[in-house]
DNA sequence: ATATGAAATGTAAGCCGTTGCATTAAGTTA
DNA sequence: TAACTTAATGCAACGGCTTACATTTCATAT
């Protein structure tokens, strides 16, 4: 049963180095049990012949793949970036691969890549926020896949989350706001339909708003995608009203970077005319002019935590622990008092 | 971890539906080939068990998932996002999922993603560049797996490819430069070693300086990894010497970003004291203050041709074709001529 | 009815590893 | 050296699916 033309397998590798395939498998899964001698007679012709493990069989023999997979809502703009790449570093170091694909935001796509992701046989799932329907909770739970949730800390949800809690976050963020004597107020956010980040984060503004004594109901609020040019369209909107705000909250950075470029555009200077806040503090939150004010999310450290979490899952079968962690409000430049006028 | 109640096989459905397990896996898989009214209560079944099918099994029997991998340096700057949402939103249109990974810019870590990802049953590969060992093309040769590079124009290289002319380019970038009287360049540029894509552009900066009838020996080039921060430290050096250059030529964006932030830090102003360059036109480069001047590059369609090509070779088993694409200077705020002393 | 070809379905042989259990080789002790 | 323990290796079942080939069913023509 040896083909000369297609790619090695096992049986090839125990036929040229003369033993079963028995062991072979154990030179490379568990080396300790091989003698030194056979040991090295396998690799070597492991390597001669170029082989690699098939891991479809691998998987269907072993059940267990050692990858990690993770959903993200979109590789576009480097919100998750940072806390991925965190991730998989931890990941690696752990002997795990991470293999990520993006929902762009849809429902119907981020269940799909669920989907596939388990089917190729994930150890361990990490996917964004907690907003999904019943049918993946109830498909993750009966394939009895490992999930943790990033990015919004949410104390008793289907899924054990790490991340921090954007409502609050987003309120503090706000008070600060407030504080500096705004009352017209702005609000540029991101599609809430199935983001718990992006709703609880309009919620925190309209928490800091109710307790300032301010009626949320006079607060404008623009739902457009996450996009620097729908961030630049909102802000040009919100501007055209007989009493434009004189602060523009922004549920993110990416549209914060819009709302900024729009400013420029219309001759608008921030923080003079206006002020214009974010949220991420992605790293281009810093270069922007002017700097932006935003909160700071510990993406790398989030990532990391994450990725332990989900391995104690993947490798210990215990229940992930839900950890919150602190996203602080970070003062800069775009953000100063209302113009006396 | 483990679940009482176990993950429903093909076997289970077929025997619930009372038909063989080759009927449901046509059903599943060449629906046309089973009459309606079987097809029916197999699907019912299906979804009442709740039934996925085992893809490591699959991709044994069949040889082939519908899955496309992808190696990119990395997700941490905007560079390939862009072009790999075009990708992914392709293949998903013909039916095939994308799986990335990203190697940090590491050729080690690369050579075990491509491994990660073939191992897993990729169907095909889209990778970064050509700068690659022996060793992975040797193996990609083995498998039999088709591959293509991408953001990079090589005619007679190993791999197919579909991208641009990083030399040429960059090259018109610094005529661009150059024409507007500027002799003190100063170049920063992404690590050249494993990545002829910074590679080349160095060459192109060289081919126009040396055509201008200047020295490149008296050129200073800083390489640095690809971050903002990098950037901003190297535009810092640069700009330390005793008779700077006027004109800081970055190999990317971020880069240039960096050099921006850098320089509004050191009271720099640009493009009055300095000009600055960047390479891709992500979208940071048009909110930046100034905006920068860059190398616009087609990234969607990059992307999208990417798709079509690979799904070509992977379907069709046919050669890919290498594809050259046009990417323009794109000159915006932070070039103008150098300052008259 | 009956023959006949096409359509629908079933049977079972793989695909390529892993691993529990059986067997053999090596090492130790009295 | 025999008896016994332990380490090393082999055997073969198993995992879930696809598909070539065999068989049955059905519709149509005679």
């Amino acid at each position: 049963m040896t083909s000369n033309r297609s790619v090695p397998t096992l049986y090839d590798v125990a036929k040229t180095a003369g033993v079963s395939t028995a062991t072979v498998s154990r030179c490379l899964n568990s080396p300790e049990q091989v003698v030194e001698h056979t040991r090295k007679r396998v690799l070597e012709v492991i390597n001669q012949l170029g082989y690699t493990p098939n891991f479809g069989a691998r998987a269907m023999a072993a059940k267990r793949t050692y990858t990690i997979g993770a959903v993200i809502p979109t590789m576009e703009n480097a919100i998750f970036a940072r806390g991925l790449q965190a991730f998989q570093e931890e990941l690696r170091a752990g002997g795990y691969t991470l293999l990520v694909s993006s929902s762009a935001y849809d429902p119907q796509i981020e269940e799909e890549q669920i989907k596939a992701l388990i089917a190729r046989g994930a150890d361990g799932l990490l996917l964004i926020g907690h907003d999904r329907t019943k049918t993946v909770s109830e498909f993750l739970r009966k394939q009895g896949t490992p999930a943790l949730a990033a990015w919004s800390y949410e104390a008793d949800a289907e899924l054990p989350s790490i991340g921090f809690d954007n409502r609050r976050a987003m309120r503090s963020l706000t008070e600060e706001v407030l504080a500096l004597g705004h009352t017209r107020i702005g609000v540029i956010s991101g599609i809430t339909d199935g983001n718990d980040r992006a709703r609880r984060r309009v919620e925190g503004i309209s928490d800091a708003v109710t307790a300032a004594g301010l009626d949320m109901a006079g607060v404008p609020v623009i739902e457009t995608p996450y996009d620097i040019a729908n961030g630049a369209e909102a802000f040009h909107n919100l501007m055209q009203a007989d009493t434009p705000p004189t602060a523009v909250i922004c549920g993110n950075d990416v549209l914060a970077a819009g709302a900024l470029k729009a400013a420029g555009e219309m001759g608008i200077e921030v923080p003079r005319d206006v002020s214009v806040t974010g949220f991420d503090d992605i790293e281009l939150a810093g270069i922007l002019t002017p700097p932006l004010t935003t909160v700071h999310v510990p993406h790398r450290e989030m990532g990391r935590r994450a990725a332990r979490t989900l391995l104690a899952m993947v490798q210990k079968g215990i229940t992930g622990q839900t950890v919150q962690l602190e996203a602080k409000v970070c003062l800069r430049g775009s953000l100063a008092g209302p113009k006396a006028d």
